[in-house]
DNA sequence: AAGGTCACG
DNA sequence: GACGTACGTGACCTTG
């Protein structure tokens, strides 16, 4: 009886890719690139090193791309046409891979005229015919098609994503695509392919293709059917678009009988470890690599027999080593195993949890609560992660409550948290959390001032902010990062307690469930935490960290958690009188269009605009529509359309009422009566907060009728609020980065600096040429371009560009600085704020012209927007203690709006306040930073916001 | 789920 | 020669 044969075949071209884009950029010792190589060689060494086990492979080889040109050109000639070509330092990394998989002594195929996907479709049927199971490591959509369970004689197909570390069988493309992956090619042809520039059908995306195949039963059924649908938008395009969905199914289809240039039975693995191995990790630095193969652990092409928890890698190596380069050697951690993970069900368990925390001084926690707000969310249990795969799960209210005899045993929730309290407050035990703000607020409401903490992800936000790491996102959640920096897919919320109408309260969970997913938390945080605590000594990041915003992590939660008052009743009544008018707005609206209409759908208002009263306007963009904008509607009614100006107002009453004063009633806390906002520390590139349920940085102050939604902020009895705000800090900033000494003078002396400005520019002020020097000044603060300015000034581009030109020659400095600033960034991938923010740019050498011109202009920006929002949140964090220290322990910090704080404060302590308010904005800087230019701060106060300013 | 629009700094 | 053109956000609405 010969053995199971398996064979794995490597989508190699699309690996190093992705490899590429998911590692720093390592050079070898000789200065060549090879992040991406890097990636490749421990992903094929994890796949010979499973030889042995069931699901391994008995036989290798790697596909790859030979040429961009295949029969899909013939037949369509803009096929992959709009693909940008590859990273420049990805370039010299392509011959490297054939070297790569040489030195392991495996099979690589290439073929002039076809793409990988259609040399692997051929090896996958030919092998699977012969009864053997075959595993494509690719996680390319296209190819789902071939996977298919055993079937009589012919073997399986399955996939395998190296990089998620999850295999995709047949269950897993049902999910993706909702039908089996015979029919994944029809769903394919329908929703196109962006990336392989397939056409599909205009207006169907992923959701709709799946429907329609489902319905129908093939693409050719989908689109016979067409022509019965009832009318609709899908139908038209449908019709429309037929033959461009039977084309693309053509270019989706897999040719399965090329010509197979090697057979299959040379593609065995021997087990013997590939002689050319060491000279190739040595010749690239891989030195951890080497070190495995020496000490003969889980060699290539060899059992491993070793238990992984035993690997450890020396500890940090040189810089010359590849993987040195910009992440700090690290140890390898055991692969996550939930079945370790704990349950504590008593107080005596409970305590040995909490003894061994106490002495290691880091315990990384996460709490589970019934609800996502943590003003309202009750709290049903904690975890603890004291070490990989050292973690436990502490249930406090879990079971139905319906019925009490199911209870599981569980500790008593008030005992628990007064066991666990001096923990929590330990000066001695950092508690480490992933978005630990969360947990703090939770926990604060059942009495617990958790201190001191870390918190994983706004170290990645300080470490990693902008870049995109691997082509799925550059975000900081935890299933992200997991997946990012320990190739781990985490257990998501919705796999435990569903969403939709399915999803049931965490407290519902039963607890061996429950357990898995809260200690993988724990766990995974603790994980993460080794990770990226270090690399912020490493690379520059501890200064911002430590001096910004891990101290103000536990200021915003405070601010959250002190919410602020909003007059309920005004708000009422501004709904009410937003009511009336909308409904008179659209009668007239209507009469003046001559038919009913949706007047919110912005469709619908072009096409009576511009179709049936025939203004003159144009169309726009990629979806063919009419641009409705503000802008837009404005030039109609300069020409006399009286239509465009009712809707105007139709446009700005609704967004009033639907986003304020409808809203903000709706998110008055029960509990407290006021309204508690989020703010995210992470939420913005530059560093800046962000705020969301609801947003509170947004509210209107620029119209007289949107300023009335700011009166309905209001004090307590006998308080008032006080608004702070600092005065033009980036143009203040700007002046001082780019050593402007005009701009400086003019704030040092306290002038009017948009008149200076047109001064300077113009040799005389007046209302005009002031409006035109601060759309200058904005436009340098956001990276200009003279096409940006022209529209805006609503001027000829050359004559848009002489003023540039004049405004370079008058504040010289400021082009030095944009210049600098690009060279910079172009060179490090990152600019830096005077703090030392970081912020990436992973698209500033790109290729495409928007792409990099569009960063280059966020780059220009990032360091002036990115050290304003520094300095504001040092004032953050000295703020309270500062009230304190003069005797002002009344005030209460409660919103943040990127250049102003809010306060709430006994009405008699406003005169002393203000003085210290002011000197702590003013001397944020200090002592890090010396501006040359001083920060001007405007403080008002009043019974509302409205009133304050 | 995506695009358009508009509120803020 | 066209593209789309100022930086950073979040919420709501309509439509597919």
């Amino acid at each position: 009886m010969s053995e199971k044969q398996h064979l794995y075949l490597v989508d190699g071209s699309a690996y190093i890719f992705r490899a590429y884009h998911r590692l720093p950029p390592l050079t070898n010792p000789t200065g060549i690139p090879v992040g991406a190589v890097y990636g490749y060689t421990t992903m094929l060494w994890k796949l010979a090193t499973d030889l042995d086990t069931a699901v391994g492979p008995t036989h290798l080889a790697v596909i790859l791309d030979k040429s961009s040109q295949s029969f899909r050109n013939d037949i369509y000639p803009e096929y992959k046409a709009n693909r940008p070509p590859p990273p420049e330092d990805l370039i010299p990394q392509f011959p490297l891979i054939r070297d790569a998989t040489r030195a392991f002594s495996l099979a690589c195929i290439e073929e002039e005229g076809l793409e990988a996907d259609d040399l692997i479709a051929s090896y996958a049927r030919s092998a699977a015919s012969r009864g053997w199971d075959v595993t494509i490591v690719s996680s390319d959509k296209d190819l789902m098609q071939l996977v298919g369970d055993r079937d009589g004689d012919t073997g399986a197909i399955d996939m395998l994503d190296t990089m998620k570390n999850s295999r995709i069988g047949m269950a897993e493309v049902e999910e993706k695509f909702g039908v089996l992956p015979s029919l994944v090619g029809d769903v394919l042809a329908l929703m196109g392919d962006s990336v392989d520039n397939i056409p599909g059908v205009y207006g169907v995306g992923p959701k709709t293709a799946t429907k329609l195949i489902q319905e129908h039963g093939s693409l050719t059924g989908a689109l016979d059917a067409a022509a019965a649908m009832k009318t609709s938008k899908l139908k038209e395009r449908l019709l429309e678009h037929r033959a461009m969905a039977e084309l693309s199914r053509v270019l989706v289809t897999l040719k399965e009988d090329c010509d197979l240039p090697i057979p299959i039975e040379d593609f065995a693995l021997d087990g013997v470890p590939p002689e050319p191995l060491t000279e190739f990790l040595q010749t690239h630095g891989f030195t951890s690599l080497l070190r495995r193969l020496d000490s003969g652990r889980g060699s290539p092409g060899r059992a491993n027999d070793l238990n992984p928890a035993k690997q450890v890698h020396a500890a940090a190596g040189t810089n010359s080593d590849a993987e040195g380069g910009s992440r700090q050697q690290l140890p390898e951690l055991p692969a996550i195993d939930r079945s370790a993970y704990v349950c504590v069900q008593d107080m005596d368990m409970l305590r040995q949890w909490i003894g061994r925390a106490m002495a290691l001084r880091v315990v990384a926690i996460d709490t589970e609560t019934s609800a996502l707000d943590a003003m309202q969310a009750d709290l049903v249990g904690i975890s603890l992660g004291l070490g990989a795969n050292d973690a436990c799960y502490i249930p406090f209210a879990h079971g139905g409550h319906d019925l009490l005899s199911d209870t599981p045993q569980q500790v008593d929730r008030e005992e628990a948290l007064a066991a666990l309290k001096p923990l929590l407050e330990s000066d001695a035990v950092i508690k480490v959390g992933q978005n630990i703000k969360y947990d703090l607020n939770i926990l604060a409401r059942y009495g617990a001032k958790v201190s001191p903490v870390d918190d994983t992800m706004v170290i990645s936000f300080d470490l990693d902010a902008g870049r995109s790491m691997d082509g799925i996102g550059g975000g900081h959640g935890m299933d992200e990062l997991s997946q990012r920096h320990l190739g781990h897919t985490t257990l998501t919320f919705k796999d435990i307690c569903g969403s939709g109408k399915k999803l049931i309260p965490f407290g519902q969970v039963p607890l061996d469930r429950a357990t898995e997913y809260a200690a993988e938390d724990a766990d995974v945080t603790w994980r993460l935490y080794q990770h990226l605590k270090p690399r912020l000594a490493i690379e520059g990041g501890t200064r911002v960290y430590e001096r910004v915003d891990r101290p103000l992590i536990e200021v915003v939660a405070g601010m959250e958690r002190e919410g602020v008052k909003v007059d309920r009743a005004s708000l009422a009544k501004l709904s009410e009188g937003f009511a009336v008018e909308i409904s008179k707005l659209e009668q007239d609206i209507h009469a003046l269009a001559g038919r009913e209409f949706t007047i919110g759908s912005p469709k619908q208002l072009g096409d009576v605009l511009f179709d049936t009263l025939g203004y003159k306007g144009g169309r726009k963009g990629k979806s063919g529509q009419y641009s409705t904008d503000q802008a837009i509607l404005e030039k109609l009614a300069d020409q006399g359309a009286p239509i465009a100006n009712k809707v105007l107002e139709y446009r700005q009453l609704s967004k009033l009422k639907s986003t304020y004063t409808d809203a903000l009633q709706a998110a008055i806390n029960p509990r407290t009566g006021r309204v508690h906002t989020s703010y995210s520390l992470v939420g913005a590139q530059t560093g800046r907060l962000s705020s969301t349920d609801p947003n509170l940085q947004n509210i209107p102050i620029r119209t007289a009728i949107g300023r009335q939604i700011r009166e309905s902020f209001v004090a307590e009895l006998g308080n008032v609020l006080l608004a702070a705000d600092y005065s033009q800090i980036e143009l203040r900033l700007a002046a001082h980065m780019a050593d402007v000494p005009t701009l400086k003078e003019a704030f040092a002396e306290g002038q009017d600096i948009h008149a200076r400005t047109a001064q300077e520019m113009f040799g005389t002020v007046d209302r005009d040429t002031r409006a035109q020097a601060k759309t200058i000044n904005f436009a340098i603060l956001y990276g200009i371009s003279r096409w940006g300015l022209a529209g805006r000034l609503g001027v000829e581009a050359d004559e848009a560009q002489a003023m540039i030109d004049t405004y370079f020659q008058r504040f010289p400095g400021i082009q030095r600085y944009i210049v600098t600033t690009l060279e910079s960034v172009r060179e490090r991938g990152y600019s830096e704020t005077l703090f030392g923010r970081k912020t990436w740019f992973p698209r500033i050498n790109s290729k495409n012209p928007n792409e990099r011109q569009g960063s280059e202009r966020a780059a220009i920006n990032a360091p002036i927007q990115g050290t304003s929002a520094d300095i504001i949140k040092r004032a953050m964090v000295r703020m309270l203690p500062a009230l304190r220290d003069e005797g002002l322990g009344n005030v209460r910090m409660l919103l943040q709006v990127h250049d102003e704080l809010v306060f709430e404060l006994p009405e008699g302590d406003v005169e002393a306040a203000k003085p210290v308010i002011e000197a702590v904005m003013a001397g944020a800087a200090l002592p890090a930073v010396e501006l040359d230019v001083p920060l001007g701060i405007e403080i008002g106060s009043g019974p509302s916001w409205g009133a304050a300013h």
